[in-house]
RNA sequence: GAUCCCAUAGCUCAGUCGGAUAGAGCACCUGCCUUCUAAGCAGGGGGUCGCAGGUUCGAAUCCUGCUGGGAUCGCCA
């Protein structure tokens, strides 16, 4: 239930008849009529904006519009009033028993209210984290982490067939650094002393199991190899060891993917995904031999003018046309991700989405011209054919690519720097073991994603109405408390059955819980809305709204007892508020749990 | 050099598809605990939405040009 559509389909039914009656000419564009909730209360219930949108087209002033519209609207048994205001708003009163069926549906549906279809079950694949597997995580990945994973969680629940991606790079340079730093601990775990670790190799202790674990399974049959032989097995063998530790600090923050996709097995095996892919995009006549101009503000001594393969990335946007083959003959980089986003577009995604932290901006461009290219869409640009968005348009599928923002972390407030000589340097695990998941997850989405976040180490542990991530928790637990009290004074209480609320709903008469209901009748348009701009942000902003809202009105029960939700001689009215404070306690779960935070039933 | 992001209260930030008198938290001031969890709540002061134009019934929001802060640039992944 979504009263928001519920009550712009009465408005598009009002303005069809009118129509009908004559009193609005046919053709009208009704697209733009919207039903939202004023930020003032005294203007209603909900406002409707028909009456301005549609004056021009309809060649009539917005306020007789909206005095036609509101004399239609009046008609409804479930509107108590329509009146036209300002430059022809028209707010709308609904009568409580209106808002009662709110509670009724939130019951009835539990954990499924807010749920919608707005995704209509298209396939879509969220790539996020996608983290080098060359050790465990680092914090600068928690949040985008933490925010793919719940624009995952919230696009599945607004009705998207969501898969949960995860790009392993295998197949570069760094996985060679990996495997030479992994040699040298197998020859340490055999004995050898190998002294200091060299310049350019990872010096990470977690990497001593790993090469003590090459040891035990070859014993000394690597140490008198060429390179050329043992590096692509050590390779194979590191990653598969590091891959487990990546999981399991997934696993810390309940994040869970569904695929994990090899860079490496773009290239093996049968086919040639990559040559594959270039071959298609051959096909629409982007790939040309030609030379780039040196890139500018670089001290770029290895600069090579060469004439190189090219994709043709400007005619979507780009700056500058992307090579696709080292000199030595390799793929580079960027020519797997071709591959690999080809590979996404044939297994049938719809939708694309990749979370880019805010160090590869560069990159956006060619991702986008890429996917334009093989799904056919386009790259919206401005006059100057510069990039107006992050997302491709049109087409087969579209690509949207969200970018996260640095991380400043904190401690009492104090700048927390990062070192990896200092030997402070920051894993994910340290500070989901030091503050917890739900703290880390919440705070990470109590900002938009673009923007910096500052984290503090002491703050969000803090019990207090300080810290958001307590403060809406809280609400949830005192709702269950609240709950656990009512049925102690009231054993035998019912106040709904199977899902069916059975109190007598119409005993909800004050004004500030009728103000509790609205606001909780809000969650499947904040949930769609969120969904359709991929911001879970607005979730937790939502929460702690929502939050702000029935602690407040629960207070006024401290100078008003009869407005607490268990009244001791009226059993029905304390069936009905349980039955209030139970929808509540739905939506604040509900709202927590798209973001992967835990709603306790108690805090202590 | 080029590109991108950001700019809203003293501070940290929300602001739904362009909507009415721009909101919240912190900090500051004033109140509220023999009470369903005061781990909380109510009230008050505080604004040139960076600047200047434009679009329109209406702009923090869209467009153009500036200013300040941050980031990025590769045959690296």
């Amino acid at each position: 239930m979504n009263v928001f559509a519920e009550v712009e389909g009465k408005v598009l039914d009002a303005l069809a008849g009118l129509q009908k009656a004559g009193a609005l000419p046919e053709g009208l564009d009704f697209s733009a009529v919207a039903v939202e909730q004023p930020r003032d209360p005294s203007h209603g219930d909900l406002a409707c904006n028909a009456a301005m949108v549609l004056a021009k087209a309809a060649k009539a002033k917005p306020r007789d519009i909206a005095d036609k519209l509101a004399a239609a609207l009046t008609a409804d048994p479930d509107v108590a009033s329509a009146e036209v205001a300002g430059p022809g708003f028209l707010n709308l009163r609904l009568h409580p028993q209106f808002w009662h069926g709110v509670v009724k549906a939130i019951i009835d549906q539990g954990a499924r209210f807010g749920a919608s279809n707005v995704g209509q079950g298209a396939k879509t694949n969220v790539e996020y984290v996608s983290a080098n597997p060359t050790g465990p995580m680092h914090v600068g990945h928690c949040r985008g982490a933490v925010f793919g994973d719940a624009l995952a969680n919230l696009l599945a629940f607004a009705g998207y067939d969501v898969t949960r991606e995860y790009y392993i790079n295998d197949a570069g340079g760094q996985v060679d650094v990996l495997a030479r730093s992994v040699f040298l601990r197998y020859r340490e775990a055999l004995g050898e002393e190998i002294g200091e670790i060299p310049a350019g190799l990872y010096p990470g202790e977690y990497l001593k199991p790993v090469g003590a674990a090459l040891a035990k399974e070859h014993g000394s049959s690597l140490v008198n190899m060429p390179e050329e032989r043992w590096l692509p097995l050590v390779r194979t063998f590191a990653i598969e060891q590091i891959m487990p530790m990546i999981k399991d600090d997934l696993a810390a923050l309940n994040i869970k993917h569904d695929i994990f996709f090899s860079e490496a097995s773009l290239t093996k095996g049968s086919e040639d995904k990559v040559q594959a892919a270039v071959a298609e995009l051959r096909k629409k006549g982007l790939i040309y031999e030609g030379r780039l101009e040196k890139p500018k503000g670089h001290d770029d001594e290895e600069w090579e003018d060469r004439e190189q393969t090219l994709f043709r990335s400007t005619a979507f946007g780009d700056e500058a046309d992307r090579a696709l083959m080292k000199a030595d003959g390799t793929y580079t980089y960027f020519a797997g991700d071709v591959a690999y986003h080809y590979d996404k577009l044939t297994r049938g995604f719809r939708h694309l989405i990749n979370v880019f932290g805010a160090d590869h901006i560069g990159y956006i461009p060619r991702m986008l011209a890429t996917v334009a290219a093989f799904a056919d869409g386009t790259v919206e640009r401005d006059a100057k054919g510069k990039l107006k968005h992050w997302h491709t348009t049109g087409g087969t599928a579209d690509l949207d690519i969200k970018v996260v923002n640095l991380v400043k972390l904190f401690k009492n407030g104090e700048p927390y720097k990062m070192s990896k000589r200092a030997g402070t340097f920051v894993t994910l695990r340290d500070v989901v073991d030091e503050v917890g998941r739900d703290p880390v997850r919440f705070m990470m989405l109590y900002r938009k994603e673009l923007e910096q976040l500052d984290f503090d180490f002491a703050k969000v542990t803090e019990q207090s109405k300080d810290n958001p991530v307590f403060y809406v928790q809280y609400a949830h637990a005192r709702a269950a408390s609240v709950l656990r009290n009512a049925r102690e004074a009231f054993p035998d209480l019912v106040f709904a059955d199977g899902g069916t609320v059975v109190a007598n709903l119409d005993l909800l008469t004050d004004a500030g819980e009728l103000d509790l209901i609205r606001k909780a009748a809000f969650y499947p348009s904040l949930i769609a809305g969120a969904a359709k701009a991929h911001e879970p942000h607005r979730v937790a902003f939502y929460l702690y709204d929502l939050a702000s809202a029935f602690h407040g009105h629960w207070t006024r029960g401290n100078d008003l007892p009869q407005l607490r939700v268990i009244q001791a001689g009226d059993r029905a009215l304390t069936a009905a508020r349980c039955a209030l404070v139970a929808s509540l306690q739905h939506v604040l779960s509900s709202g927590l749990s798209v973001l992967g935070v835990g709603a306790p039933e108690a805090m202590r």
